[in-house]
RNA sequence: GCUGUGAUGGUGUAGGGGUUAGCACGACAGAUUGUGGUUCUGUCAGCCCGAGUUCGAUUCUCGGUCACGGCCCCA
């Protein structure tokens, strides 16, 4: 038997239904915050990802030649497609630009809970508008949309790499990579920071000629938990190290004062310098959403400040900011949340509006019915039809098993009368109801 | 990239070098030609693929594929 590719899978009506509503709940959330929904092509130019990123992804993309010989790659994230569709379509509309997305992404790589070759990314980016009030916009946004799927074992961390990064250059660690290393120095000293490897940084700041006792102040920066009363101890470190400016610990007070203003209080926010996101167009604000009971994979959604419209010719609308949110990996929390607290409904509100009707005809002939059963189905009822001529029992059985919540009988008897016999399947009640759709609407 | 475990009807599983391969759920049909979720009966449907060892492999060995984990990485 053929079977699906690789990491991909296959969503069943039952975890299709739970997918839209969550879809709809993200869309709901970001609409109310003005951001509005696009679309762009699941396959892209290979160039698009590799202007972005670096020649070193092409390992990781799905990519592959159209029968002109163009090089093209199944879009492995969707913030590069939607910066190229602004500079394609939208150059002119009014800025700042609230956009929103959602849909598959492929990468080529290992896959495991969490972590599929094809997966659903939601999104969103702010264009045209940059500063901590901005970024608050889409903190508070990405905290709304947890908030509002009632997930509730998480945590918000929020940093900015222009604070580390202009303290370490501050001190004379370069930010230009030196012939026959695999990245610069300011690089390398911010993974030591992240790995708590001591050594390696005091090794690297004395291989730069800079005093060891500066890796005492870094290592405090780095090791700062807590809230926005973070901010404080931040800057008598910053302070107290050369050439440092404060500017952009300023901006993050700002932008931490405005995301209490507007969104609910999360779980758990923490306020941490060394939260960096994997690519360097990363410039100001980063942040990201762990769920600790998920373990490696437990980021659930990453964002921040960047620059990548320059790419397209458009630096003035730099730098942007923006959020993606694994679908999957969200679905996967609420899933194991429900399951700990034995409930059916995993996504709020995907229980809702299930209300069927399953139409049987009985001993008539089926078309007598067809009229009804269109103008139920125009007036927006959920109606299914019996279609393989079961009898009564069976016909009920059938009702109960494709889960409708009213059986409508319809036999020679109810005919003569003008009449059908409607039983509510949750109560077991049945009463017979004039054969009129306004009738019938009226008694469900 | 490294590594551990596994693969039996549609689903969940038992078993084991020669078996009518067992059980549960399921779907379908009947008991029940105007009323479902219970019950009874029957039917449907399975040993991942390839090679090797063997008189004989679903069982043992190797390879592949797929699945589930732990690291590395993660736009």
């Amino acid at each position: 038997m053929v079977q699906r590719p690789r990491g991909t899978r296959d969503f069943t009506p039952k975890v299709m239904n739970r997918r839209l509503a969550f879809e709809q709940l993200l869309e709901k959330c970001a609409r109310r915050s003005g951001f509005n929904r696009v679309q762009t092509p699941v396959f892209e130019s290979l160039e698009l990802f590799t202007a972005k990123s670096g020649q070193g992804v092409i390992s990781q993309l799905y990519g592959f030649e159209d029968k002109g010989g163009r090089p093209l790659t199944l879009r492995p994230e969707l913030t590069a497609p939607v910066m190229r569709m602004i500079a394609e379509e939208m150059r002119n509309d009014t800025k700042p630009l609230r956009l929103s997305y959602f849909g598959q992404c492929y990468r080529y790589e290992e896959f495991k809970k969490g972590r599929y070759r094809e997966f659903f990314q939601y999104g969103v980016e702010l264009v045209g508008a940059s500063g901590p009030l901005a970024e608050a916009e889409v903190i508070a946004l990405a905290i709304s949309m947890l908030d509002a799927c009632g997930l509730k074992d998480w945590q918000i961390r929020i940093g900015h790499v222009g604070i580390l990064k202009d303290a370490l250059s501050g001190l004379g660690l370069s930010v230009d990579t030196p012939e026959g290393a695999s990245e610069p120095p300011i690089a390398s000293a911010m993974r030591f920071l992240d790995k708590g490897d001591d050594k390696g940084l005091e090794a690297l700041l004395e291989s730069n000629g800079i005093p060891v006792q500066n890796a005492a102040p870094l290592r405090a920066l780095s090791d700062l938990e807590g809230g926005a009363e973070t901010i404080g101890p931040a800057r008598e470190i910053l302070s107290s190290l050369e050439g440092v400016s404060l500017d952009a610990l300023d901006d993050l007070q700002v932008t931490l004062d405005s995301v209490a203003a507007l969104a609910p209080a999360p779980p758990s926010l923490a306020v941490d310098l060394t939260v960096a996101r994997g690519l360097d167009y990363y410039t100001g604000m980063v942040f990201e959403v762990i769920v600790p009971s998920m373990g490696g994979e437990g980021q659930v959604l990453g964002g921040g400040s960047y620059k990548l419209l320059h790419l397209f010719g458009l630096p003035d609308l730099d730098p942007c900011c923006g959020f993606g949110l694994g679908f999957d990996r969200v679905l996967l929390a609420l899933e194991a949340q429900a399951t700990a607290e034995g409930r059916s409904e995993v996504v709020p509100g995907e229980l809702d509006d299930m209300s069927m009707i399953a139409c049987i005809p009985f001993n008539i002939d089926v078309s007598q019915v067809l009229p009804l059963v269109g103008e139920l189905r125009a007036k927006g009822q959920r109606v299914e039809l019996e279609l393989r001529g079961r009898k009564i029992g069976k016909a009920m059985n059938w009702a109960n098993g494709i889960g409708a919540t009213t059986t409508m009988v319809i036999g020679p008897r109810d005919l003569e009368q003008g009449q059908c016999m409607l039983k509510n399947l949750e109560t077991g009640e049945q009463q017979a109801v004039a054969l009129s759709v306004e009738a019938i609407i009226e008694a469900l």
